[in-house]
DNA sequence: CGTTCTACGTTTAACGTTCTACGTTTCCCT
DNA sequence: AGGGAAACGTAGAACGTTAAACGTAGAACG
C-alpha cells in the first residue's frame, strides 16, 4: 500500500512542538517576518532541518503567498527555452521562490486552461513565454495575477510587463549583413498574415528588414507564408520556383529557414552561391554541418533574468508597467556567403 | 493598480448564496459526489456558470484532492513529448483532472525540487517522463504520492507503475531490417556506460540488437559514447575514422544518428551506399530531405494514454503495481538502403 | 520611580474547501 | 397505511498556514 494508514503528517504544528514554541513563531521564521530573535530563529531552523519539514504550498495559498510562480511556455520546441528558464530560476533561487512550468503546446485552449490552473493554484505570479494568446486575453488574466510576458510584443499593455529581444534590430542586423556582402536582391520570407489574431506582434522583424532596405534604396519584397499546417512545404516550393529568385533571403524563423535550405539544396540550388539564407532564433539544428545556417541569436538567459526580476518587483507591489528590450546578435555561418 | 482594493473574492459561499443552497451542496456538485438531485445540480451549475466561479485548488488541497496531476519531463528536447502529453491530457479531460507540466532540464537537482514542489502543492499524482533520477529516488518519492514512470525501465519497482515502449523489440526490428537488406557487418552506437547512475535502464536496445545479431550468427559489436558534453562530436568522428567501418550502424538515438549522418555525408561517406544508418525516436528532423533518416518510432500517444489511465487507477486506490509495454514501429527512409 | 517604547512571542481569527454526521423527504413494498 | 430504505440536503468541524491583534517584560526616558 502507498499510504500507510497512519501518516503523522508533518506540519508546522509538529515543528512548533518540537522546537517548543508557538506555531506562529515558526511561521514567522518561515517567512522571514519581523519580530524573531536570532536564538528563536536558530532553534526553529534546527528543528525544521532535523524533521525535514516542508511547508504545504496549498495551505499557504489559503492565506498568504505560495512562493510559487508559474512559467507558461507557448511551445516547447522553442530553442532558447532551456537557457531562458535557467535565467529565471537563477533569480528565483535567491528569493526562495519555486517555479512550475506549463507547456501550452502552441494551442490557445491549453494555454488558457493552464493559466487558469495556475491562478487556481494561487500562484504568486506568472511568466508567459511566447504565448499564442491575444493581448485581450493576456490583459484579462493580468488583472487576476501579476504577470510578465516574454517574446510577445505588446507595447500598449499597461497591466503587465513585457520583455523582448529587439526584433527590429535583429532583422536590421541580418539585413545589413546581407547588404554588406553586396547583395542587391534581398527578399524576406515572413510569417502568416494574421497568425494568432490580428495584432501586429509578428511584424517587428519585417519593419527592421524594410527600413534597412529602404535606407539602401532597394525595393522591399516580403512574402508571407500561410498559416495552415502542411502548407509550409508548398509555400517554400512556390518561393523557390519564382521566375526571379532573389540573391538572398531573410527568414522570419529558423523553422522556415531550415526546411528552405533543405529544399533548396536538394533541388541543386547552391547555398550561398546561388541563394544566401539567414534565419532567426539560432536553432541548434542550424549549426549542423549539412545545414550551417546563419541566424540571429537572442540572449535567452538575460531575457529570463529580466523577466523574473520584473515579476518579483510586480509581486512586491510595483504598479507601473515596464517594457524591456534587449539586443540580439547575428551568428555568421556559411549560408550567409 | 492590479488588485482592486475591494476584491469580493468569488468563493463557493457566493455560489451557494446565489443558488440558494448550502455550501456543502455546491461542493457535492463540484465533486460529482453522491446525493444530489438533477434539479439541484442544474441550479448550482447555472450559478457557477453565470458567476464564472472556479474552485480554489489550494483550498481543495487542504482537505480533499486537488484534481491536479503533475507531469515531469526530464528533458524537453524529447521529440515524442508533445504527442505523449496530448495522450495524457485526453484521458484527464474526461475525468475533470488538470495537469501541470514541469521540465527537469535533464538535471537531477531540478527534477527533485520540481517533484517536491508538486508534492507541496498537494497534487494528486505524478507522471514522470524519462526521468534522470535513479530508481532509489523514484521509490522514495513514490511513497509520498501516487506515481507512474514513462520511458524508464524499472521492472523491479513495486511502489510505482511504469509504461514503456518495448525497446528491445524496437532494436530487434531495426536490426532485422538491416539484416534483411543483406548487410553482414552491422554495429551499434550506444549510449554512455553509466549514464545517470548504474542501473541498466539504457541497455534494452543493446539487448535487442545483440540477440538478432547472435541469431543471425554474426558478431556483436557495440560502441559506447562517452557522457561528457562536447564529446559526442569526437566520438562520432572516431567511429567514422575506424579502419574497418561497418556496412551499417544502429544508433541508440536520433540525437546521435543525426549528427552522425551529417558528419558522414560531409566527409563524403555516402549514406546508405557506403554506410546505412538507422536511428531511434523518429525525431522530426529525421524526415528533412537532407537527412532522411530511418528511425524507430514509439506511439507516444498511446504511451501517454496508458500512463494517465494507470495513474488514475492508482489514485483511485489500486495498490498493485503495473508494468506496461507497447510495441514500436520502424519508419523506413533512404538511410536504411 | 512611574511611564512609554521596543522587541519578542502568543493567541486567535480567518482563508475556501471537503467530508462526516445527521436530519428530512420521498419512494417503494407489503 | 405503516415501515424501512434510499435519496437529498445541511451543519459544522477539520485541513495547515498566515496575519492582525494582543500580551509582556525589560530598557529608555522624563
Amino acid at each position: 500500500m502507498n499510504k500507510p494508514s497512519k501518516a503523522p503528517n508533518l506540519t508546522i504544528k509538529t515543528v512548533a512542538a518540537d522546537a517548543g514554541v508557538s506555531v506562529a513563531a515558526v511561521s514567522k521564521v518561515l517567512r522571514g517576518a519581523y519580530g524573531v530573535s536570532d536564538s528563536l530563529r536558530e532553534n526553529v531552523m534546527e528543528s525544521i532541518e532535523r524533521l525535514g519539514y516542508r511547508p504545504s504550498t496549498a495551505a499557504r495559498g489559503m492565506r498568504g503567498k505560495t512562493y510559487t510562480i508559474g512559467i507558461l511556455v507557448g511551445d516547447m520546441s522553442n530553442p532558447f527555452l532551456p537557457e531562458l528558464i535557467l535565467g529565471v530560476q537563477g533569480v528565483l533561487e535567491a528569493s526562495n521562490y519555486k517555479s512550475m512550468i506549463g507547456v501550452g503546446q502552441g494551442r490557445r485552449k491549453i494555454e488558457s486552461s493552464l493559466i487558469e490552473s495556475m491562478i487556481d493554484n494561487r500562484m504568486d505570479g506568472l511568466i508567459l513565454v511566447a504565448p499564442r494568446l491575444s493581448g485581450d486575453f493576456l490583459a484579462r488574466f493580468s488583472r487576476q495575477i501579476p504577470m510578465v510576458v516574454v517574446g510577445h510584443h505588446e507595447p500598449s499593455a499597461d497591466t503587465f510587463d513585457t520583455v523582448n529581444s529587439d526584433d527590429e534590430m535583429g532583422a536590421s542586423l541580418a539585413t545589413r549583413a546581407l547588404l554588406d556582402k553586396g547583395y542587391k536582391s534581398i527578399e524576406m520570407l515572413s510569417v502568416a498574415d494574421k497568425v494568432g489574431g490580428d495584432f501586429d506582434v509578428f511584424r517587428s522583424r519585417e519593419t527592421g528588414f524594410q527600413s534597412e532596405m529602404a535606407a539602401a534604396g532597394l525595393p522591399v519584397i516580403v512574402h508571407r507564408l500561410r498559416e495552415a499546417s502542411g502548407s509550409l512545404e508548398e509555400d517554400l516550393a512556390a518561393f523557390l520556383d519564382l521566375p526571379q529568385l532573389p540573391r538572398a533571403v531573410l527568414c522570419w524563423s529558423d523553422l522556415h529557414a531550415i526546411p528552405l535550405i533543405n529544399m533548396a539544396k536538394s533541388r541543386g540550388i547552391r547555398v550561398p552561391e546561388d541563394l544566401a539564407i539567414v534565419g532567426y532564433d539560432n536553432n541548434p539544428i542550424a549549426q549542423l554541418p549539412l545545414i550551417d545556417l546563419a541566424s540571429v541569436d537572442q540572449d535567452a538567459h538575460v531575457l529570463g533574468k529580466i523577466a523574473a526580476q520584473s515579476l518579483l518587483a510586480r509581486i512586491g507591489g510595483r504598479t507601473t508597467t515596464e517594457h524591456a528590450t534587449i539586443d540580439p546578435v547575428l551568428i555568421r555561418r556559411s549560408s550567409l556567403g
